[in-house]
DNA sequence: CTGTGACTTGAAGCGCGGTTCAAGTCAAGG
DNA sequence: CCTTGACTTGAACCGCGCTTCAAGTCACAG
């Protein structure tokens, strides 16, 4: 039993994560090792179940701070209760917000119009009425290639 | 006619926008005025829209620079077009883990297991199969309150 | 003509989520 | 024993999406 402790390299190639992410997430409360071989951090092994879930609460919108409350919720924390409904909600509508974008996308990929964001049909995918914009505070990002030559389809102003 | 333009204070007030981010997206390439009064700019009226859309495009995980060039995109662009469908897919995705983490929350915000993230019910719904981790570089965020006293729930550890 | 005050600019700064770096430590192999 | 090399640390740095700031310009009221 004392030999199923996973190193942090392991864990790394194992999650996806960088092992500096490995830290950083323990420094910040998200992760903690079982304990060290000499000065190298040890894993349990359902540590990988864990990091699944940040992976996921992270790529939800949540940001580190956040999941590390969740991670240390007990059913009497009402309020962290509360504020977990309310961020189901808030889901409910990024969810809708994604599918109108998922939509609109799914159109234009395949669409005759110069350009494509004046399409008619694609607009009104972006008419209508709320679950356009996110409730303040609140937003996502998706690093494009840097890898693959998209970096330039449209010569954009180029400027800074 | 002449006199339909808006100022951009107005265009920020209906927009929801700062002024300070209109003048970021336009030295970015999202948009542009129609003129100027003097030295203010002034925008015509469907410049909503494009914000409207802009809006819904960053919150569903798109980079700045990815809109940009989405808004110039041509149909003869069919790099640019392989890109949207693709995205359209991700979307898909991203969909499907927002949908696995809004009914974990919703679970974990009525369930009364100590500390909630051991409760059984929810870790299945993150155990399973894809969805859990979004395709490398990916992600999104969400500021909590800064307002009201969620930003101390659970003691987190606080270091930093 | 003189404020006033909302705009203009470029440059610097900020918060987040990490990555990178220099310097140090340790276990195992030869 | 000494080397090797993967780990350790704290601190510095990075990219993104803005915001803030200092300094300047302009339209309009009085």
């Amino acid at each position: 039993m004392v030999e199923s402790l996973l190193d942090i390299a392991e864990v790394a190639e194992r999650s996806g994560l960088a092992p500096s992410a490995l830290r950083f997430y323990e420094k910040r409360g998200l992760i903690a090792s079982a304990g060290r071989n000499g000065l190298r951090r040890a894993y349990q092994p359902d540590i990988l179940k864990r990091l699944a879930f940040i992976a996921c609460a992270r790529s939800s919108g949540f940001t580190i701070a956040e999941i590390a409350r969740f991670l240390v919720a007990t059913p009497d924390d009402t309020k962290l209760r509360a504020r977990m409904a309310e961020k189901a909600r808030e889901l409910e509508e990024d969810i809708a917000r994604l599918t109108r974008m998922r939509d609109g996308l799914h159109h234009a990929s395949t669409c005759m119009h110069e350009p494509l964001v004046e399409c008619p049909d694609f607009k009104r995918t972006f008419e209508n009425p709320a679950t356009l914009t996110p409730s303040p505070g609140h937003w996502q990002r998706t690093a494009f290639p840097a890898e693959g030559d998209l970096s330039r389809p449209g010569e954009v102003p180029a400027n800074l």
